[in-house]
DNA sequence: TTATCATTTGAGCAGTCGTTCAGGAGTTTT
DNA sequence: AAAACTCCTGAACGACTGCTCAAATGATAA
């Protein structure tokens, strides 16, 4: 059931504190972890990749610009929006009736771009 | 080129013309943004992320070694490899009964040394 | 052989996710 | 003023996710 009760465990060549504690140690913590978690989680659904890249080439789009470029419905691309808003990964400006969203993280940037050329060159 | 006059900007199920179809063309399609989304959706889970990342580490790890450094139950832990070897971000290899994973993506590794960085000294 | 260990599998279930729908808020035009 | 337009919000709903549980598989040890 519990298998985090019995520390030899699988300890076939080795003693338990070994690797797997230096492992451990030099290893993310379960917070940080969580965190890169969710900043990938906000990449892994389609709507939302496909708004970022938009984005990611056209520098500043409005919402109906990027309702026609993912071509769902804009309360779905406005649903979107707000979640990646509220999570710092773009930002939002206002002009007139329009509203122009921007990439507002670095980190995001980055991992969009480079996943994007291992698309395309791998 | 004149972008922002184009009297079909978000006016409606006109073709669009202008910036967005631009954009829209070195846009990554449909297709490539979901095949990339379903990558960061794999990754977008904080025991799946964890499992990673010790990964990233260690090189080489079998399962029990991985309950024990994502502290979750060995059977969540099968579940989660499970998924990420028939996605072929890691592979598998037996060795008497323990079974020993290892990261099998360069893509997946690059993302996850390059955001541990960034989180790191960002 | 039987017993034990390491891992996997499938079913069931609570929780989460992304969408649509209906309506509202803010802005410009008539 | 009202109408038109862009965008946002909250609720509701089906679909999906990740976990636990019980049972099974594959491999070694007694």
């Amino acid at each position: 059931m519990d298998a985090l009760a019995d520390p030899d465990a699988c300890a076939g060549s080795e003693p338990d504190t070994g690797r797997v504690a230096a492992t451990r140690d030099r290893l993310l913590s379960a917070e940080e972890a969580t965190r890169l978690a969710e900043l990938f989680r906000l990449l892994g659904d389609p709507t939302r990749a496909r708004l970022l890249y938009a984005l990611l080439d056209a520098g500043e789009l409005c919402v109906c610009e990027l309702t026609e470029t993912v071509e769902v419905s804009d309360t779905a691309v406005s649903h979107a929006l707000r979640l990646l808003r509220t999570s710092g990964v773009v930002a939002a400006r206002r002009a007139g009736r329009m509203v122009y969203y921007r990439l507002a993280d670095l980190h995001v940037r980055m991992l969009l771009d480079l996943s994007r050329e291992h698309l395309r060159h791998g």
